[in-house]
DNA sequence: CTGTTAGCGCTTTCAG
DNA sequence: CTGAAAGCGCTAACAG
């Protein structure tokens, strides 16, 4: 049942051109779409590798063609929300050819990543693609490898790598201009883990935009966590050292999420008096939050898409530029900062 | 750069054996551990394979071998969160062994979908995990596959297939029996969009609970959609007309905790006067809310598990028993029905 | 146009 | 113990 064996072994090329009468060469050609292959001829070959079911052996084709058509997905960590679009991203680009993708969760474990790549190699991927969870730098997996490699969101830390990762700081100093774009002057900043560089790089470009603008912070930034019970706390604690603020940037739609509750606590309205934007845009948080949360969205599948082409490319040959590229981030205006009208 | 090409191609077994000056047969029983080598014969094979940096092809070992050693997860729907942690529980269970595992997403389009089997045959995978978004059954592959297939999440709506899924019934029973247990008997029940099974299926556990335990449900299930929004909706139309209740079962964590929100609008204390339970046991969504949210959590990592294992013990050659097998759900009890002491 | 002949890289009898 | 030889399934020159 259920395949399980079955009864007759998967017909090869061979049977095909016995029942087809004609010799293996010329079965090949004429399935693969050769020409020098005479219509009739083709057309019977087509007949017979469809009633037997024929399946070309992609396996036996690597073998000669030197390439697989495979890429390895090298993941840290399945888990994160930051993965899956990308890795989506990947697939469908991918998928939309005649590629097919390996997926690899390494665990955030060196040895357990040593051996996935060994696996890959093994099954002879034509290129890798390493997917971080943080935009911290993480090792590079070196130049030994036999196939091109593209570091999406973590880029590698070896500067001759290509690397693909959102550019945080754009994302911050957009954040702040938005903000002042609806009319607000007294903008505070509440963060998460400061060991991020995803932290820092956003709270630079806060305060790269502060600077420009001839405006000056409320308070410091407030680094913690990225949850909803930090953003609580934070929006707490600020509002009562700083009850005059009119503009909230938080580090993460969860940070977001608490500072709206504890607003609403207060009896704060938003964005009538304060107006808030979250960073990540996380759909489910975002579209659900009162009122609905404006928020800087990575691009992440975008990002995932654009990897999968780089090594595409370098696949094909072409040189991969070296060094980091920050990609793009975009604003998502929903009504945490400009009321319904 | 970054492996593109580069220098010398891979070396062969065919390198390894004249470098270590043997022949390939003793070379590939050298390297394969295979007994009838003598020890130092063995050593200058391995040392001149090191030296080479030889990598074995697995694809040309597959040729011969019958087997590949990968599987292919076939899923509708890679952004729904339910995928995400059945992939890593196959991941894992594969992972520690010599299995190698390609990610196809249909993105819920049959022809996507036969097109992604295609490529997976032609490949030679040993099997194949097929992983729905919802637990409605799904349409069969069918039994002409050359290889054993597992149904996870959504089962086959074939009989004869193999398929795991949870036990929504059972999940929506035990949400009932906590509630009891912790003292509530005006329990009302707010659920997801009727359309799905999982809905009906935790709805009829639900009945079937309250039923036993000899109680009247206040006001009918009301079903809608698993937003937030649907949930502070809904609570807000049911305090409404039942002031008294308390107690809420939701449909999922998300819906509770538009509950959660409602109730605190309205100054009802939680657990205190109204205990609510959630549904999927979605970390970041329970452990941030007020309070934190007891919920059903559907183990979906040991769902992936297990289902690898099955079609690993498939591959193996045992038949896989026929059927649709409900996997038990389990209690996670937090702030929202039991207070903290 | 079609068929013969080498391989691709590796494993596995089966003789030495 | 070691090696020669015959494939695994397919493709790519070459000749016919």
């Amino acid at each position: 049942m259920a395949g399980a064996a079955g009864g007759s072994r998967t017909a090869t090329l061979g049977d095909v051109a016995s029942r087809a009468g004609v010799s293996l060469a010329t079965a090949s050609k004429a399935i693969n779409g050769r020409d020098q292959v005479a219509p009739r001829t083709r057309a019977r070959v087509i007949a017979a590798a469809e009633e037997l079911g024929f399946t070309p052996n992609a396996l036996a084709q690597s073998l000669t063609a030197g390439r697989t058509g495979t890429v390895g997905l090298l993941t840290s960590d399945l888990e994160g929300r930051f993965v899956i679009p990308i890795l989506m991203g990947a697939e469908d680009a991918f998928g939309a050819g005649q590629v097919n993708v390996f997926l690899c969760d390494a665990r955030g474990d060196a040895i357990r990543e040593q051996h996935h790549i060994r696996a890959l190699l093994n099954r002879r991927v034509d290129g890798i693609i390493v997917v971080g969870r943080q935009t911290d730098p993480r090792p590079s997996l070196g130049h030994e490898l036999p196939v091109p490699v593209v570091y999406a969101y973590s880029p590698s830390d070896d500067p001759t790598d290509h690397s693909l990762t959102p550019d945080n700081r754009s994302g911050g100093r957009m954040a702040v201009e938005h903000l002042i774009a609806c009319g607000r002057s007294r903008i505070a900043h509440i963060s998460g883990d400061p060991s991020y560089a995803a932290a820092q790089d956003r709270d630079h470009g806060f305060q790269a935009a502060m600077r420009d603008a001839g405006l000056e912070q409320v308070g410091h930034t407030m680094f913690s966590a990225w949850s909803e019970v930090w953003g609580r706390d934070a929006a707490s604690l600020l509002l009562r050292s700083h009850p005059d603020i009119d503009g909230i940037v938080c580090g993460s739609d969860q940070i977001a999420r608490g500072v709206l509750d504890t607003l609403r606590d207060l009896g704060r309205s938003v964005p009538g008096d304060v107006a808030v934007i979250g960073y990540d845009n996380w759909e489910v948080l975002a579209t659900n939050a009162r009122p609905e949360l404006t928020s800087i969205d990575n691009n992440l599948e975008e990002l995932g898409r654009l990897a999968a082409r780089r090594l595409f490319d370098a696949i094909a040959g072409r040189t991969l530029a070296p060094g980091t590229e920050h990609l793009p981030v975009k604003l998502t205006i929903r009504g945490s900062t400009i009321p319904h009208q």
